[in-house]
DNA sequence: TCTGGGGTCCTTTGGCCG
DNA sequence: TCTGCGGCCAAAGGACCC
């Protein structure tokens, strides 16, 4: 979900140069909020907040009209309604924004079969074999748009560039409602005056330490040296930033992803130091996240356990297990010996658990599953429309179950867990 | 002003082993 | 027998994204 208040935008005219532009970065404008306006219209047109009016909600996701009060993403409820008063807080309904989700990820299928959904709200479409049925990368571009609003009545932004990376910026760059092409040669010329901040991975932080050395825009970038940028960002992110600044980016758009951990966490409303109550808690979480793998028919080699003390310091701890488990009295019997063995001066203020390691269940015994690389590759045998999180995954179940490669994959995203 | 919940990926550190 | 070292792995923390 996009970040600015939609001022400034850009787009793109018909006749603009497409050539090289075959990745399309399709991102729904304010999702959440704008699930919200469609069930309910009097809403239109009035800041509207998505989160939860009590305890320590943060913002999901705001209308355009409630962001030009700077009212962001993960911004405290309390801090939000402080700058807008008269915003209007909607609870979150998950179960419609996958619904509208699904809808709108059969558009891009008919479009083309190489669709990697990022989340519940965006998408990467390769086109670059769609040009005989579809004609040019912009002329697809358009009709995604337009087959996206007459099937569900909320808008988009596509960006078009040669790689996933520039269509990304540019389709943030064009919101809301808009369409940025990025022909392969204007690559580096559109990326050279943008703050390093829209570099897509480049977070605060590290954005503060280039800015530090006064590397503030992609054409400072380009003109610091690699050993430079590696020194201050570390090897691997150093190189990246690098090849960002350049339009270098290799990845191609992948339709399958596996998932590689599940988990479940819970702030209190209030700081909590009984240790009863702590306990149950984690029993709970690793009861949820125990019915999850079950689910999907998964079982996890190591299970963790996050704290997050009332100072909003952090702490982690792990376990491998022996044998991997997707029982969730094994699972909570682990978190609770992690727990026990923390040392906890403070009250308590969020608990989490998570599995990690996940291989297929059904397989165990069966001498595949303890071989990672080798069911790895199964996986990865196998074709077929994939994507990530809950809200649309195929389950390794699915991927290498009997019933594999019949057309019978999920092609809708699915409720998958108790999300509210 | 007071910081959600779902994840992925990277870096650092330290133990183990040959 | 002791020490150094490199490779490997697990654990923990943290940055980042939606």
């Amino acid at each position: 979900m996009g970040k600015g208040d939609g001022r400034g935008r850009l787009t793109s005219p018909a006749d603009v140069d497409d050539t090289g532009a075959h990745v399309l970065h399709v991102d729904m404008d304010a999702f959440y909020p704008s699930v919200a306006i469609l069930d309910n219209p009097t809403l239109r047109g009035k800041p509207v907040i998505i989160g939860s009016p009590e305890g320590r909600s943060v913002v999901s996701s705001a209308s355009y009209e409630a962001r030009v009060y700077g009212v962001r993403s993960a911004m405290p409820v309390s801090q939000a309604l402080r700058l807008c008063p008269k915003a209007i807080v909607v609870p979150p309904n998950f179960a419609r924004y996958r619904e509208l989700s699904q809808q709108v990820m059969e558009v891009f299928h008919e479009v083309t079969p190489l669709v990697e959904q990022l989340s519940i709200d965006e998408a990467f479409l390769d086109v670059s074999g769609s040009r005989r049925l579809w004609g040019r990368p912009r002329e697809i571009a358009q009709m995604v748009r337009e087959r996206v609003y007459e099937k569900t009545g909320l808008t988009c932004s596509v960006g078009a560039a040669a790689t996933k990376h520039v269509a990304k910026m540019a389709s943030t760059l064009s919101k809301p409602d808009g369409l940025l092409v990025v022909s392969a040669a204007s690559t580096t010329s559109f990326l050279a005056p943008l703050s390093v901040r829209n570099l897509w991975g480049v977070g605060p932080k590290s954005a503060d330490l280039l800015e530090a050395r006064g590397i503030r825009i992609v054409a400072d970038v380009l003109t610091t040296p690699i050993e430079v940028l590696q020194r201050v960002l570390g090897a691997s992110m150093g190189e990246r930033v690098w090849q960002l600044a350049r339009g270098i980016d290799a990845r191609s758009v992948q339709t399958e992803r596996i998932e590689k951990s599940v988990g479940h966490e819970e702030t209190f409303d209030v700081d909590v130091s009984d240790d009863d109550a702590l306990r149950a808690e984690l029993r709970r979480l690793s009861d949820r996240v125990g019915a999850r793998l079950r689910r999907h028919d998964w079982s996890a080699q190591t299970v963790s356990i996050k704290i997050r003390f009332a100072d909003f310091t952090t702490v982690t701890r792990g376990l491998t297990l022996a044998e991997p488990s997707n029982v969730s009295q094994r699972i909570g019997d682990v978190a609770l010996d992690l727990f026990s063995q923390l040392h906890r001066g403070q009250a308590v203020r969020l608990v989490g658990v998570r599995a990690e390691n996940l291989r297929p269940a059904s397989m165990q015994g069966a001498g595949l599953w303890d071989d990672d690389a080798e069911w790895r590759r199964v996986d990865g045998a196998l074709d077929g429309a994939a994507t990530r999180f809950g809200a649309g995954a195929i389950t390794r179940a699915a991927l290498i179950g009997p019933k594999r490669g019949g057309g019978s994959l999920p092609s809708h995203p699915r409720p998958d867990d108790d999300l509210s």
